[in-house]
DNA sequence: TTATTAAAATGAACACTGTTTAGTAAATTT
DNA sequence: AAATTTACTAAACAGTGTTCATTTTAATAA
């Protein structure tokens, strides 16, 4: 009486090969570069049959999100070993870039792409995307406990570090980083994450 | 034998009501969510004659891109009749937040789209973008005049100021704020602005 | 004024896109 | 073996950017 059982599993099985499929594609070419026809030639199905996995194009969007998100977390697992907070706090910077030169498309889909964002707030996606925010404000609260960042709202300020961060990394991914020239180009965000260090560990 | 002349002229209207029509359909509905084929309904004639005057949807994404950077060069007027540098550059940010969420489709092409911006350095459009970058850069200097951003690099400073401003305008553009409550949500702007503001007063 | 030439505009097509639906084939249950 | 449920797909719909042969319009020459 496994029938219905393993059919589920067949389902789950199914839906992790077009979402491997998507992601594979996705990372080579973007989001919007991907086609559901593309994603269906890649697992030899039709189109359609995407469509009984997924309710559209953006239900993949959601699980690549996710998914992005997971890599992130994973990503920035090396910082566990690091134990002062103030030194965690610049590697994340540091990996932080490092993931987003690394895999564009990941950095794309995670905080520059539209798309509508009104998802699950209790499902897996979300969760490892909340999981990383909240380790960015963790490692702020912490600094706080070594006298860094004294008389300023942690939750304010992990936004504003994050929000500089993603200025640098969006900016350069979208190619804003044209008006300097080539030589000087390449070196803006080193320098300008070096100052911003510098003005952290200040503050 | 003025012939050549108004028909150069003509070319020329023509150009500039293709680029009205669709300015004010990108306006309402974004780039990506207006076809060829609106901008001919608008003008009244088939998507075909598009092709005549504009290469591609993406010479007139050029367009447009310049014409945003004029806007906004326009909205930063007020800040001539502001003396103090330091004063001049809070209002540089405070302008460039209401810019940002009062014509959100011009900073997504300005800013936040993906398009070939290999587009022509001595072109119109390209220094309309150039001189506002180049207003911040000249008022971070004015600033280090006035016993402000002692010993740093202006140009970097710059960019990482810059970056903060974008960070924080598109992640909030690009609804990335929903990990934040509602109730916070709306305010962690504002906050993380006056701490930034905070911040550069004490650099 | 008419015929010729040049310019401007277009209808129709091409190769795509996301998505839906009606119908077929296969697996499971009765 | 027949009936039913499930899985899948071909074909179509309505849209996209873009191209090109053809027609319409305007300017020039006879």
């Amino acid at each position: 009486m496994g029938v219905k059982e393993r059919k589920e599993r067949d389902r789950q099985e199914m839906r992790e090969t077009i979402l491997q499929s998507a992601h594979q594609l996705f990372v080579d070419k973007g989001f919007d570069d991907v086609s559901i026809r593309n994603i269906a030639e890649a697992i030899e199905y039709s189109p359609a049959t995407i469509y009984l996995y997924f309710k559209d194009k953006n239900e993949i969007f959601y699980a690549l999100h996710g998914e992005a998100f997971k890599r992130f977390n994973e990503f920035m697992g090396v910082l566990a070993t690091i134990k002062d907070p103030f030194k965690r706090l610049i590697k994340m910077g540091e990996l932080y870039m490092e993931f987003t030169f690394k895999f564009p498309q990941y950095y794309d889909i995670m905080f520059i792409m539209q798309a509508p964002m009104d998802c699950d707030k209790n499902s897996e996606e979300w969760k490892e995307g909340e999981s990383a925010h909240c380790q960015l404000e963790n490692v702020v609260k912490e600094c706080q406990g070594h006298n860094y960042f004294k008389n300023k709202d942690y939750k304010t300020l992990s936004f504003l570090i994050w929000s500089t961060m993603h200025g640098m990394c969006s900016l350069a991914l979208r190619d804003r980083l044209k008006i300097y020239e080539e030589a000087e180009r390449s070196k803006m965000i080193d320098k300008s994450f070096k100052m911003f260090k510098q003005i952290l560990s200040d503050l």
